[in-house]
RNA sequence: GGGCGUAUAGCUCAGUGGUAGAGCACUACGUUGACAUCGUAGGGGUCACAAGUUCGAACCUUGUUACGCCCA
């Protein structure tokens, strides 16, 4: 009974996974055999969370270096965990809530909807986990952290071992902020008005859309006005008028409402004669329009549209900062939800009051803040039919002067995907440019490195930009800020509502409502799933981690706060090394989307591939700093890569030399000495691939090795040593028989091992079947010979002469169509000793596979007769009655032809003495070899070619 | 507008100053006892463009063009 044909990766897989999770095989630690560490930290998906490719590829590149380090013997620990997501979360269960059972978040307590979210979590939360899984990845599971861990209502489902993490961001936050790095302010925040929450400046996303830019007319206080010079570049007057207005450009007409001021540049002459003065915002009822001073600022640019533009300070950021700089009040206009605010006394009041303040009244913020200047008519409205209303309103008064179409960048919330909305809110910062002297250094003393080199210029730039980092969020789910105040408004920031309390001097207390950012608690994920702040074996052990496998995209989101925060907190980096991949595009390198309808999904592709498959093509491409364009042809192509093996193990064990059936064993291959060339060679095959593969993963090359493991296997082991060996495995020496069947056996030991990383499951499912195994191949001890030890350069000359040998005589063949099963004689018309040796060492194997069916010796090539020059010789294919005598003579101009070119750039080289004399002897010395070897070649084709000439 | 990149075979991409590579696709032939998810043999390149450095440039420098990503 032998092997089936074809590797059943469905059945399988999960057996395998099984199998490898029930011995504890992931544990850390597990075949640990010395001193040294490896630790990675998951980038911990998100519960909510279902597999896509982009963490398809990223697991993949962690799961080989993990794997590679284990089989390497050291003390290796992959470990998993999840991140609680704040909002993506609570979305997910408000929606579930809603079709349930018709609730919203806000008809329960919060306590209430915490519990369900938990409850929540323990039903779908392991869904990512089943399907990192499938894939293969050999995480430490029973180690799975969680960024919630410990907080209030946590049962303790599917990351029953995780350290209290809740209790480490606590702990940050009142070091932090007892330090002075955490402070809170009113400022201008980005508001998602979906999720009525603040959001950090990463977290807006800007998408140019088709906007309109709006004119209208504000006219000067009381009617008065100015002439209005317009000039060209060489300062001829092109337009002179009076006007009545300034003339401003919005894109925003809604916010006209909270205007301030109207700013101009101070160099601006055109609008020089009024500036001081007041004009009117063309909007609202007639009898209370508002009045605005018209003030001078180095942030309108004079030349983009009128040169004026308005400032509305509490709905966006530039504005912010001119009226910050003048003193302009920040007229609040919308609610949480981003509709006009009905709060407050009616307009006519409030219009009446920010006149006085325009006129020079003496105002504080909180006053500001409270005065609501919507008029009553746009009152509640939603924005954007705010701004309908309002331009439809100052065209009707004639005031508008034009409304251009125009692409305008947008800032959307990267959640909900709604416009995000500039408010002026009070929320909880840290203040990171402290932060960031300390991670900055850490990668420009090299003590971390990023790959590739661009992502340190670009982590680097954002260092030396950083902005205060906005914290808190208005959700319920996640880490309440641990931040307690009194009646009188006095903060009591503590790790326990006791604690605060014994700093309040026993006063009653209300926390505050907020909870942290997401990425605090994950920017803590490399200390806290060690278990930090207790001094824990892991910690002491695992910390600083090796590497950090993960995606460009959140280098800043991520990366560069867990330095930052690991360097504040414990003093230490977090890693050694970042290594950052891309994101997986489309085979046209199209972002992978929903609404593209392009979204590959990975457990489809392992539905129909295999695990396999498709990490070796993500390795396969995971060249540093490139772009990942899946294809499907090629995780086909490495499917069938799969199937290539599982027939040469197939072969090897229908010989006796694999499997069950397996005869000879070698127990060390240094001691190990067969005769056969073939064996030899391929000997020293295998451990240029075993340097290869280490070489490419120790510089996080995947591609490299995967590519040279694909080319040993394929081009080298099944190509030419499988061949090689069917007329020794037929030979009637005995002792010939058994050592090669031993090298297969051997080689296609190393073969599985070199391959586990990428391809584990068909590896280990052809390691279990040879019954012989004193461990799986998950633990199987990776091999460090080298090539020193074991490549015979006789032997790889020998069969290198052998295949260049075999590949001429079949190439002349197929070119003179010779049948393919027709065998054939040759002539030795010369060779010298090293030809006639790899010769007669390998006669029956060259034989077989050029299909010569005798040599005989010639002193020259008959005429009629096929022409294969060798290295150190020639020899002949007497085909008189078949050859054609036109096809050869092309095939011998077209290779004379590729090797006058090669001669022509190698003879100009060396007739060149500056070439001689400045270039290293290596290089001089291997172009007059290569001279000489192409010459004797040509000189063999143009004999052939004046022999064929003779017969005509 | 600023920053970071990219441009090499039909496609997707490697390429580390010494004269161009892989996979897929394509063409022809082929079931010879591991494998047709295969084998054998082929065809295919002005390395975006221009200038410079160098004995020598796909590679280093500068500029141009086109495209991508990030930030405003």
């Amino acid at each position: 009974m032998g092997m089936e044909k074809t590797f059943d990766a469905k059945q399988a897989e999960t057996r395998i996974y099984d199998a490898w999770e029930k011995a504890g095989a992931f544990r850390a630690g597990a075949n640990a055999s010395r001193d040294e560490t490896y630790c990675i930290m998951i980038p911990p998906p998100n519960v909510t969370g279902a597999l896509h490719m982009g963490h398809a590829f990223n697991n993949t590149l962690q799961d080989i270096l993990v794997r590679w380090h284990r089989m390497r013997g050291f003390d290796t620990l992959w470990q998993p965990g999840q991140d609680h997501a704040g909002i993506a979360t609570q979305l997910q269960v408000e929606k579930m809530l809603a079709e349930e059972s018709n609730l919203r978040r806000t008809d329960m307590s919060r306590e209430d909807f915490i519990a369900k979210v938990w409850e929540w979590k323990g039903k779908y939360g392991s869904t990512i986990i089943n399907q990192l899984k499938r894939l293969g990845a050999s995480c430490d599971w029973e180690r799975n952290a969680f960024t919630m861990a410990g907080a209030p209502g946590d049962p303790r489902t599917g990351h029953e071992n995780s350290p209290d993490f809740h209790d480490a961001v606590l702990k940050v936050f009142v070091d932090l902020y007892n330090k002075g790095l955490i402070f809170r302010g009113k400022r201008l925040v980005n508001w998602d008005p979906h999720f009525e929450t603040a959001i950090s400046d990463l977290e807006v996303e800007n998408i140019e859309i088709d906007g309109h830019m709006w004119h209208f007319k504000y006219p000067l206080a009381g009617g008065a006005e100015y002439e209005y010079v317009e000039k060209d570049e060489d300062g001829n007057v092109t337009l002179r008028e009076m006007r009545n207005y300034i003339s401003i450009a919005t894109t925003r007409p809604e916010t006209m409402l909270g205007d301030g001021a109207v700013a101009v540049h101070p160099s601006d002459e055109r609008y020089a004669p009024i500036v001081g003065k007041l004009c009117e915002i063309p909007v609202g009822p007639k009898e209370h329009r508002r009045l605005i001073p018209i003030i001078t600022d180095d942030y309108p640019d004079p030349d983009f549209g009128s040169g004026a533009v308005k400032i509305t300070g509490a709905h966006d950021q530039n504005d912010y900062g001119v009226a910050k700089r003048n003193h302009i009040p920040l007229y609040r206009l919308m609610d949480t939800r981003a509709h006009m605010r009905d709060d407050g006394a009616p307009y006519a009041e409030a219009a009446a009051r920010a006149r006085e303040i325009a006129e020079g009244a003496d105002w504080d913020e909180a006053e500001i803040d409270s005065l609501n200047l919507v008029p009553d008519e746009y009152r509640g409205l939603d924005r954007f039919e705010a701004r309908k209303r309002v331009v439809a309103d100052i065209d009707a008064e004639g005031l508008m002067i034009m409304v251009e179409d125009k692409k305008i960048m947008q800032p959307f919330c990267d959640r909900s995907k709604v416009v995000m909305e500039p408010m002026l809110t009070d929320q909880w910062y840290v203040d990171a440019e402290k932060l960031a002297g300390p991670a900055r250094d850490a990668v420009k003393d090299g003590r971390i490195k990023i790959m590739p080199q661009s992502g340190e210029k670009v982590y680097f730039h954002w260092m030396e930009n950083i902005e205060p980092w906005c914290i808190s969020r208005q959700l319920w789910w996640g880490h309440q800020i641990p931040v307690w105040y009194d009646d009188e408004g006095n903060e009591y920031c503590a790790a326990s509502e006791d604690e605060a309390r014994r700093l309040a001097g026993g006063k009653a207390l209300t926390r505050d409502p907020d909870v942290l950012d997401t990425w605090f608690s994950s920017g803590l994920w490399p200390i806290g799933t060690l278990g930090w702040p207790d001094n824990t074996p892991e910690l002491q052990k695992y910390f600083p981690t090796d590497d950090l496998i993960t995606g460009q995209d959140i280098l800043f989101f991520w990366v560069a706060r867990m330095i930052m925060m690991q360097l504040e907190v414990v003093g230490d980096i977090p890693f050694h090394t970042v290594y950052l991949h891309q994101l997986v595009r489309d085979e046209k390198g199209q972002k992978m989307s929903k609404t593209l309808g392009n979204v590959i999904d990975p457990l489809d592709t392992i539905e129909d591939y295999g695990a396999d498959a498709l990490r070796f093509s993500m390795a396969s491409m995971a060249a540093i700093g490139g772009v990942l364009k899946l294809s499907m042809e090629r995780v086909k192509g490495y499917r069938n890569f799969g199937t290539k093996i599982w027939n040469a193990a197939r072969f090897a064990e229908m010989n006796a030399a694999f499997g069950a059936a397996t005869t000879e064993r070698i127990a060390d291959i240094s001691a190990f000495h067969p005769k056969a060339t073939a064996n030899r060679w391929i000997i020293g095959e295998v451990a240029r691939a075993r340097e290869e593969v280490d070489a490419s993963l120790a510089a996080y090359r995947f591609n490299d090795a995967a590519n040279a493991l694909y080319a040993f296997t394929w081009g080298k082991v099944c190509d030419w040593y499988l061949e090689f060996s069917k007329p020794l495995l037929n030979s009637d020496d005995a002792q010939l028989v058994a050592e090669t069947r031993a090298t297969m056996n051997w080689v296609l030991d190393q073969v599985l091992i070199l391959l586990h990383p990428f391809m584990p499951f068909l590896t280990e499912e052809l390691w279990q079947k040879q019954p012989d195994r004193a461990k799986m191949l998950i633990h199987a001890d990776w091999p460090d010979y080298t090539t020193a030890e074991l490549l015979d350069a006789q032997a790889d000359r020998e069969m290198n002469w052998a295949i260049a040998l075999i590949e001429a005589v079949r190439s002349a063949r197929m070119q003179m169509h010779v049948p393919a099963g027709l065998k054939i004689p040759m002539l030795q018309i010369d060779l010298d000793a090293a030809g006639q040796r790899a010769w007669t060492n390998n006669e029956a194997l060259i034989k077989r596979m050029a299909r010569i069916d005798s040599l005989a010796q010639a002193p020259e090539v008959p005429k009629g007769a096929i022409t294969v020059p060798v290295e150190g010789g020639t020899f002949a294919l007497p085909l008189a009655d078949i050859i054609d005598v036109d096809a050869e003579k092309e095939r011998l101009q077209k290779s004379l032809t590729r090797l006058e070119k090669e001669i022509g750039g190698l003879s100009g080289r060396l007739d060149n003495p500056k070439f001689v004399e400045s270039a290293p002897e290596a290089v001089v010395a291997e172009a007059r070899d290569n001279l000489k070897a192409r010459t004797e070649e040509a000189d063999k084709l143009k004999a052939a070619l004046a022999r064929l000439d003779d017969l005509l």
